[in-house]
DNA sequence: GTCCTTGTCTACCAAATGGTAGACAGACCT
DNA sequence: AGGTCTGTCTACCATTTGGTAGACAAGGAC
């Protein structure tokens, strides 16, 4: 990764703008992070929005990878729900920034979040449609598909993300602190999902 | 309330910073918005950043205040991790904004973050003492309180903010739908906690 | 009436920011 | 060698933004 000028620049900005925020970055200071000037991100991505919309696109591309190699996944039942957790915490020990894109996205709005979303709907379909079938074969206890997803969504980014919160909690930013943030949050889910 | 000029502004100030941000929201404009120039803003408010910290207060006050009245409550159990759900969606729902601010005043990270959580540390204290005494007396099941309180946390201010989400997720921000929210949520903490 | 305080406003300002114009150096083709 | 294309840079620019200085009007205090 980062060969190309472009391709640093778009890491950066990632970076960047999950963890400061949008508005927070000037292209003066990523610029100068990546040890060029401001017109060379210019030259690349026609605007700063552009940039965004880039940034935007990567990371759906990245998040849909993992969830779709959760979907995919062979088990059934709550196995393929820990599965994706599980996927997305990889992610967040990986990446941290690529969840804090996602939440920032979320707090910019159109059109973005639009951009964002649209290319993720389809997931969402998937695994509603996934979790349905498997309520209605009574593998999982009976609860709204899409309102589940929606709050296992913001249990991930929100103890992923929050690092400030996180330490208020009593959890440090670390990864074993991480890892039974992950085990926890399974906890709760296996408890209110297996039949 | 609004009947004095510095609570007007503080008003605005919070129904901006909640949903477009603070970078995003000049004094301009804030100004503009009460009708007022932006000189009569720094006038009671020293900077922009002595703004924040006036909405952080008042929201942490707020908060405090609806989230008391939830601990206080008589009921044992499950009963009153229901009524403390119940108050933050009230809170949602009359005044969307506050939530807006707290994920915001997390995102934008110290020195705010850190004037709100100290201020709500307390609280987190007490309704982590209340969870781990249920827990002990066998009237919920056993989870990490402050874990938990993070999860529920999480999901109450992904549930009651992320508009576009939402809108992603088949919800519209309106009130039949946070109220179907607030008792999915409510369905699924149930499904995890009580015995 | 005079003075002081309070609150709001007009007039500016320095810095930062996204973006444009164009110079310039190297590679590549012919 | 000469011309062209690509990528990066220097030099600017217009606008926005948080903030300062100070004028000015209203209202008490005496």
């Amino acid at each position: 990764m980062a060969d190309t000028t472009a391709e640093r620049i778009l890491e950066e900005a990632m970076t960047a703008f999950g963890t400061r925020g949008y508005e927070a970055t000037s292209l003066d200071d990523l610029a100068g992070e990546i040890g060029i000037r401001k017109q060379t991100i210019l030259y690349w991505f026609p605007s700063k929005d552009a940039l965004l919309e880039a940034v935007v696109d990567r990371c759906a591309d990245e998040v849909t990878y993992r969830l779709v190699r959760g979907l995919d996944g062979a088990s059934d039942g709550f196995g393929r729900v820990d599965a994706m957790v599980r996927a997305m915490f990889r992610l967040a020990a990986r990446h941290p920034a690529i969840l804090g894109v996602l939440r920032e996205v979320a707090r910019l709005g159109p059109p973005s979040s639009t951009r964002l979303l649209a290319r993720i709907e389809p997931l969402i379909e998937r695994a509603s449609a996934f979790l349905q079938a498997e309520m209605d074969a009574g593998r999982m206890q009976h609860h709204e598909p899409r309102l589940l997803l929606l709050a296992a969504y913001s249990m991930v980014t929100g103890m992923a993300t929050e690092v400030d919160v996180l330490r208020a909690f009593g959890e440090e930013p670390t990864l074993p602190s991480l890892l039974r943030r992950r085990d926890e949050l399974l906890s709760l889910l296996r408890a209110a999902l297996e039949p």
